[in-house]
DNA sequence: ACACTTTTCCCCACTTCTCCCCACTATGTA
DNA sequence: TACATAGTGGGGAGAAGTGGGGAAAAGTGT
């Protein structure tokens, strides 16, 4: 998943998914917190697989993993390509009318429109940039 | 399982189960002790794995285990999608009229309200989410 | 064994919210 | 210009959650 695209959340708390990437989350999938205030969508394949692994660990580090799934949703895309996102969601990414995704690889970000201008701003000089590719040795 | 949801007790001890767990939880399954004074709901399926899983335990592992059975209660929902929570139940998790419900991946957790909104204010931090985030690996 | 209280369970009524559908606008394409 | 696609907004049917009455069942005491 690849790009960023701005979009307004409704009075309803509804919010619609980028065309482009409707296709690989799929008609059902999951948004859950995630690290520096955004949301994360995931695949139903990939919270499958993300949901295996943590059902394979020992009970007390399954309980770590609590706030991920306490706070994830089940979202299914209506006809119009609109995703209904809850409100403790909703509260915890800041996200009041507009609203960035950002597709990451394996899963697309749901940012407050305003916050993600300040990190795409860290993220996107090309100092940045050297250093990521010098991470990744490719 | 996952989201979490707020529901009441009403005057009788009963309590809704949301819509969205129902299936996953089926209409007859086993609510028993907690951690940190909540209750966890296992389907008849999880509950039989828990079971034969302890079944296999040394006989003086065993013992430790009993109250986890002994205060286990098997519910049955009602037409309206509801459960009668036992009284030694709702006292141990001090259900009182505001209960939340969490789902927790493989079993749902019933908190006091109130008690959950402190637990929340702990895990819903950024800096967990990070931790617990590099943990998993994901 | 009987009456009486308490608890459980089934049914109905009301309110709230979710979800489905239709309509309008903007943008891009043939 | 005509047409298709994407995004946005709102009305209304139906589901979900809540509360309460009353019959059946279980427990208690005389």
């Amino acid at each position: 998943m690849t790009g960023e695209y701005e979009h307004t959340l409704d009075a309803k708390g509804r919010l619609a998914i980028p065309s482009r990437l409707r296709d690989e989350l799929g008609s059902v999938f999951y948004v859950t917190l995630s690290m520096d205030r955004c949301l994360s969508a995931y695949s139903s394949e990939n919270w499958q697989r993300f949901s295996d692994k943590v059902d394979a660990m020992p009970f007390v580090k399954q309980r770590k993993m609590r706030p991920l799934f306490a706070f994830a949703a089940r979202c299914e895309v209506d006809g119009q390509g609109r995703i209904l996102l809850p409100q403790n969601l909703r509260e915890y990414a800041g996200l009041e009318k507009n609203v960035t995704v950002v597709g990451c690889n394996n899963h697309a970000e749901l940012w407050d429109s305003a916050k993600w201008v300040e990190q795409h701003a860290i993220e996107m000089t090309p100092e940045n940039i050297a250093a990521v590719m010098e991470e990744l040795e490719f």
